[in-house]
RNA sequence: GGGAGCUUAGCUCAGCUGGUUCAGAGCAUCUGCCUUACAAGCAGAGGGUCGGGGGUUCGAACCCCUCAGCUCCCACCA
C-alpha cells in the first residue's frame, strides 16, 4: 500500500477549501422551499489578527452551520469586520508616529486617508486567517461597518432616534479618556482596585486660629475645590457652620457647606467639594449652587485655571503637591488607602471624571422589549446564568453616551449654526434648508459640522439587520427579500465579554427596528486561557499563533483540539495536548480508512460473527445519533464530539473493525464490505462539521463522485429505531473478552495460544455473539458444561461464570488469595443489600423498581459467592 | 458594598428532576506488546470519604443550613 502511515492534512485543506468555493457551498439565497439558518459573525477589529479566541468561536459556529447544511437548511453565516472606532485610530496614530507624524498635524481628511490606506492593507487579514480554520462563511456577503450603505444606514438610524427624541444632547459628567482624548461609555471604563494613598489635608478657617481636615486621594484637585462640605449633624463640626475655609498654597477663601450627604465616619467627615472632576461632587455642586472650576486640559494636564503648576500632568501635580503642602505644614498625615481606579478599556489611561458635552441616547424606553423577550426566553441565553447579569444591566442601564471624540468613524450628522442652533440631517444642504426659516441671514458656509464620531456600537448593534439591509432604516421601507428570509438569525456565538456592548443592544436595535429578535439563541463561549489559568495575552506571551497550530497540526485537529475541552461558558484552559489528541483522532480516522481501502473484496460466504457485528453496529450508531441530536439541540458542542469520538474510536475501530478484519492476506465477504463502507460513510459525515477536510478528502476517496456530490453538502443521517437488547448483548460480550484478555495478561500468556472456554451457566444471552467472542479472544472452543475439575481459572462476568482451563499453568497459593479476596468483598455486599432489604422502611417506601434491583443485586453476590466458594474448593 | 457561579481521580471536566447511566469520560500514570490499518498505535491495570461540618430522607455528589477556598459580573463614599 503506497499510502502514508500519516495522515497529511497540509496537503488536503486548501484544496478542499478552494473546491468548495468554487462550488459555491458557502453561498446562500432566499429559498422558500428550504428553511433559513442564520449566522452573523461577531465582527472583528478589521485591523485585528486571529487569536485564540477567535479559533474558539468561529469553530463552533462553523460546527452549527455545517450541520445546519447538511440538514438541509439555506445555511447562511455572515462575515464581515467591524471599524472599531477606537482601537483602529489608535494604531493609526501609533503607525503615524513611528513614522514621525503627529496626528495634531494632520487635517481630519488627510488623516482619514492614511486610516483608509492602513485599513485596505492590514483591514480583513482576520478573515483570510477564518479560512485556513475552515469557517464556511458567505464571502459574498462580507460586511464592514464603514461600507459607504452601512455607514449611511448608521446616519439613517441616528436621524431616526433623534427624530424619535431618544438621542439628545447634553453636558454630562462622563468618563474622560485623557490618552485617547475621547469620552467613553461606563462601559468602556474597567475598575481595578489600586493602592494609592490618602492625603490628610488642613485648610486654615478664614479670620480665626483653627483648621478643617479633609482626607482626598486626589490632593491635586484641591485647587478646583469650591466648597467643604460637613454633615448638618456632626456634633464635632458645628463651631465651622456658616465658616469660610482658605485652600492651602492658593489661599482661596471657599465656603464650608452642610449636607446629609456626607459621612460622618468616613474620613474626617469634611469634604471637599470639586464639582468639575468628581460625579457626586458635581452633583453636590449643582444642588448648592456651587462655581464649576475645570483644572484640566483633555490630555489630563492642568491648565490655567488651576493657576499653579499649570502645564503639568496631574500625576506629577499629585507628587508635587503634596511634597509643597508638607513644607507649607498643611500636610496631616498620608495614609496607604485602597482605591478603585477606573480605567480605558482601550488605552488603559486613568479616567478623568470631566464635564463635557456630549450626544446621548435615552435608553429607559427603548430597552423595554429587550429586557421582556430575554427574561422570557424568547431569546435564549446560553448558558442561562447569564440572564440575571442581563437583567441587572438592562433595569439599571443609563443613557447611553454615544459621541466620541475621534475620527474614525460614523461622523455625527448635526451642523451648527452661528447662533448654537442645531439641525441633525444627512447633508450641509439640508441641514440648511431646515434653519434658513428660522434664521434669516443663515449663509451654507457658516453651518459648522459636528467634529465627532459615534461608538462603535452605534454601527454595530445594527449588524444582524444591516448585513441583510442597510436601507430598512429610512422611512417606509419594509425590508428585502434577502433580509425578510434570513433575519432573525438563529444563533449568535459570542464572548460574555460584549454581552452589553454589543449583544444586549443588537437586541435593543432589531426590537425597534425589525420589532423582532434578532436571533434565538445566544450561545456565550467561555475565555481561552493557558493551561495555567492565565488570559492569553501578548506581554505574557502565552498564546500560541493559530496559524503555526494549523500549519503543524492540521485545522481539523486544532478544531477538534479546542472543542475537547470547553463546555459552553466555562473557560477553556488551552494546553498543546489537546491539539495532538485532535492530530491524533485525524490519524486514526485515517489509519481505519487505510484498512478498508486495502480490503479485497470478493463474493464469498459472509462469517456468522460479521453478520451478528453488522447488526450491532447498525443499532449502536443509531444510538448514538439520538444521544448526538440531544447534544446538538442543547448546545452541549463539545459532549457531542466526545460522543462521535468515542462512536468512532472505540465503536468502530477497535470493536467493529478488529471483528471484521480478515485474516491477513484473506479476502472479505462483499456484504461485509459494503455495509462497512456506508457505515464509515455515515461516520464521516457527523464528523463533517468537525472536522470538515479529512472527511471531504475520504469522502471522495472511497467512491469516485460527480462534481457537487460533496460532503459539505451530503445529508445529515436521521435516527432511525434500533435493537437496545443487541447492544446489551455486545457489551456482555465484549466485557467477556476484555475478561479473558485481562486474564491473559495476568497470567502471561501469548495472545497467539489458542484458548478453551467453558461457560458454566445455562443461562446466558451470549451465544448469537460467540463467533465474536471467539475471534477477538482467540478461543479455541466455547462449551457449556456444569461442572469442571482440575486447575483453571474462573471468570465472573455479570454473575455468570466462565471457565478457563490452564492445566499446569497457575499458581495455586496465589489464586487463591484472589479468589479470597473477591469472595470477601461479595459476602460483604450481599450482606449490606440484605441488610437494606430487611429494613422495613426501605421496602415500604422505595419504588417497586428499586426493591427489585436490590433484590436482583443480592441474587447476583449470591451466585458469584457460590461461584468463588467452587472454585476455591477446585483449586485445594 | 451588591449579585452570580464554582469546589467530583494527578489534570480538564460530565454527572440533565434524590434510587442501574452512580461514582463516570478524556488526558496523564503504570504493566505488557515494533501483533501486516494506525507506536500519533494495540491490549490491560491502578487511582476519588464527590471542599469541611451539620441536617432532611428508607436512601444524598445531587435538597436545606453552616464554614472555608476560588472565579466572574455589577457598583465612581472622599
Amino acid at each position: 500500500m503506497s499510502l502514508s502511515t500519516k495522515y497529511n492534512p497540509a496537503e488536503v485543506e486548501d484544496k478542499w477549501y478552494a473546491y468548495w468555493m468554487a462550488n459555491g457551498f458557502f453561498h446562500a439565497t432566499p429559498n422558500p422551499a428550504k428553511e433559513a439558518y442564520t449566522v452573523v459573525i461577531p465582527p472583528p477589529n478589521v485591523t485585528g489578527v486571529l487569536h485564540m479566541g477567535h479559533m474558539l468561536n468561529n469553530t463552533i459556529q462553523d460546527i452549527l452551520v455545517r450541520k445546519a447544511r447538511m440538514e438541509g437548511k439555506e445555511a447562511c453565516w455572515v462575515p464581515g469586520t467591524d471599524h472599531a472606532s477606537i482601537a483602529t485610530e489608535a494604531k493609526v496614530v501609533a503607525m503615524l508616529r513611528e513614522k514621525g507624524i503627529k496626528k495634531t498635524d494632520l487635517t481630519r481628511d488627510e488623516f482619514l486617508k492614511y486610516a483608509w490606506e492602513w485599513k485596505e492593507k492590514y483591514g480583513g487579514i482576520i478573515l483570510e486567517q477564518l479560512k485556513k480554520l475552515g469557517a464556511s462563511c458567505d464571502w459574498d456577503r462580507t460586511a464592514f461597518t464603514m461600507d459607504p450603505a452601512y455607514y449611511e444606514a448608521v446616519i439613517d438610524v441616528f436621524i431616526d432616534l433623534h427624530k424619535k427624541g431618544y438621542i439628545y444632547r447634553g453636558t454630562r459628567m462622563v468618563n474622560w479618556d485623557p490618552a485617547g482624548k475621547t469620552a467613553l461609555s461606563d462601559d468602556e471604563v474597567i475598575h481595578r482596585e489600586v493602592n494609592s494613598k490618602l492625603y490628610y489635608i488642613n485648610y486654615k478657617i478664614e479670620g480665626e486660629e483653627g483648621f478643617a481636615t479633609i482626607a482626598t486621594t486626589r490632593p491635586e484637585t484641591i485647587l478646583a475645590d469650591a466648597a467643604v462640605c460637613i454633615n448638618p449633624n456632626d456634633i464635632r463640626y458645628q463651631h465651622l457652620k456658616g465658616k469660610r475655609v482658605l485652600i492651602p498654597l492658593l489661599n482661596k477663601s471657599i465656603p464650608i457647606i452642610e449636607d446629609e450627604y456626607v459621612t460622618m465616619d468616613f474620613g474626617t467627615g469634611c469634604l471637599k467639594v470639586t464639582p468639575a472632576h468628581d460625579l457626586n461632587d458635581y452633583e453636590l455642586g449643582k444642588k448648592h449652587q456651587l462655581e464649576l472650576i475645570d483644572i484640566l486640559n483633555d490630555d489630563g494636564s492642568l491648565n490655567a485655571k488651576a493657576i499653579l503648576y499649570v502645564g503639568k500632568d496631574r500625576f506629577a501635580v499629585r507628587k508635587e503637591i503634596a511634597k509643597d503642602l508638607e513644607v507649607a505644614g498643611q500636610l496631616l498625615k498620608v495614609e496607604d488607602y485602597k482605591s478603585n481606579v477606573g480605567f480605558s478599556e482601550r488605552t488603559d489611561a486613568v479616567i478623568e471624571p470631566r464635564l463635557s458635552m456630549q450626544w446621548f441616547l435615552k435608553m429607559d424606553i427603548i430597552t423595554q422589549p429587550a429586557l421582556k423577550n430575554v427574561m422570557d426566553d424568547t431569546i435564549q441565553l446560553l448558558p442561562p446564568k447569564f440572564k440575571n447579569t442581563y437583567h441587572h444591566w438592562m433595569a439599571n442601564v443609563r443613557d447611553w453616551c454615544i459621541s466620541r471624540q475621534l475620527w474614525w468613524g460614523h461622523r455625527i450628522p448635526a451642523w451648527y449654526a452661528p447662533n448654537g442652533t442645531i439641525s441633525v440631517a444627512r447633508t450641509r444642504e439640508e441641514a440648511f434648508t431646515n434653519l434658513k426659516s428660522q434664521i434669516p441671514n443663515l449663509k451654507l458656509e457658516d453651518l459648522k459640522e459636528d467634529e465627532d464620531v459615534l461608538d462603535t456600537w452605534f454601527s454595530s448593534w445594527l449588524w444582524p439587520i444591516a448585513v441583510f439591509d442597510t436601507t430598512i432604516f429610512k422611512d417606509g421601507n419594509k425590508g428585502n427579500a434577502d433580509l425578510n428570509y434570513f433575519y432573525p438569525t438563529n444563533d449568535l456565538v459570542t464572548a460574555p465579554e460584549i454581552l452589553f456592548f454589543w449583544v444586549a443592544r443588537m437586541i435593543i436595535s432589531g426590537y425597534e427596528y425589525r420589532g423582532e429578535q434578532p436571533f434565538k439563541n445566544v450561545y456565550l463561549t467561555g475565555i481561552v486561557r493557558d493551561k495555567q489559568g492565565r488570559k492569553m495575552s501578548k506581554s505574557l506571551g502565552n498564546s500560541p499563533n493559530p496559524l503555526d497550530l494549523i500549519a503543524n497540526f492540521g485545522a481539523d485537529a486544532v478544531r477538534t483540539g479546542m472543542l475537547f475541552s470547553s463546555p459552553a461558558g466555562n473557560d477553556l484552559l488551552y494546553d498543546e495536548k489537546l491539539v495532538e489528541q485532535g492530530r491524533n483522532f485525524s490519524n486514526k480516522i485515517w489509519n481505519a480508512f487505510r484498512l478498508v481501502k486495502g480490503f479485497s473484496v470478493e463474493s464469498i460466504q459472509q462469517p456468522e460473527e460479521n453478520k451478528i457485528t453488522i447488526e450491532w453496529f447498525d443499532s449502536k450508531l443509531n444510538q448514538t445519533l439520538i444521544e448526538l441530536d440531544d447534544h446538538f439541540t442543547k448546545f452541549r458542542i463539545s459532549d457531542a464530539l466526545h460522543t462521535v469520538y468515542k462512536l468512532v474510536w472505540t465503536d468502530f475501530c477497535a470493536w467493529y473493525l478488529e471483528i471484521i478484519k480478515p485474516e491477513f492476506g484473506k479476502p472479505i465477504d462483499e456484504t461485509t464490505y459494503n455495509k462497512t463502507i456506508s457505515f464509515f460513510e455515515t461516520l464521516l459525515k457527523i464528523l463533517h462539521p468537525f472536522m470538515p477536510f479529512i472527511t471531504e478528502e475520504l469522502w471522495h476517496e472511497f467512491s469516485s463522485r460527480e462534481e457537487k456530490d460533496c460532503i459539505i453538502v451530503a445529508s445529515w443521517p436521521k435516527a432511525i429505531a434500533f435493537n437496545q437488547s443487541i447492544i446489551n448483548e455486545a457489551e456482555f460480550a465484549f466485557e467477556l473478552v476484555t475478561e479473558i484478555r485481562n486474564t491473559r495478561n495476568a497470567k502471561g500468556l501469548s495472545p497467539k495460544e489458542a484458548l478453551a472456554l467453558i461457560q458454566k451457566s445455562e443461562t446466558s444471552n451470549l451465544n448469537s455473539f460467540n463467533a465474536v467472542v471467539t475471534k477477538l479472544a482467540n478461543l479455541k472452543s466455547i462449551e457449556k458444561v456444569k461442572e469442571t475439575s482440575g486447575n483453571g481459572i474462573s471468570l465472573l462476568v455479570r454473575a455468570i461464570e466462565y471457565w478457563i482451563p490452564l492445566e499446569g499453568k497457575i499458581d495455586a497459593a496465589k489464586e487463591r488469595e484472589t479468589l479470597q479476596k473477591e469472595l470477601e468483598y461479595n459476602v460483604g455486599f450481599r450482606d449490606s443489600v440484605s441488610k437494606k432489604l430487611s429494613n422495613e422502611k426501605f421496602v415500604n417506601s422505595a419504588p417497586p423498581q428499586v426493591i427489585e434491583m436490590e433484590r436482583k443485586k443480592k441474587a447476583d453476590a449470591e451466585t458469584k459467592i457460590k461461584a468463588l466458594e467452587e472454585s476455591l474448593a477446585r483449586l485445594s
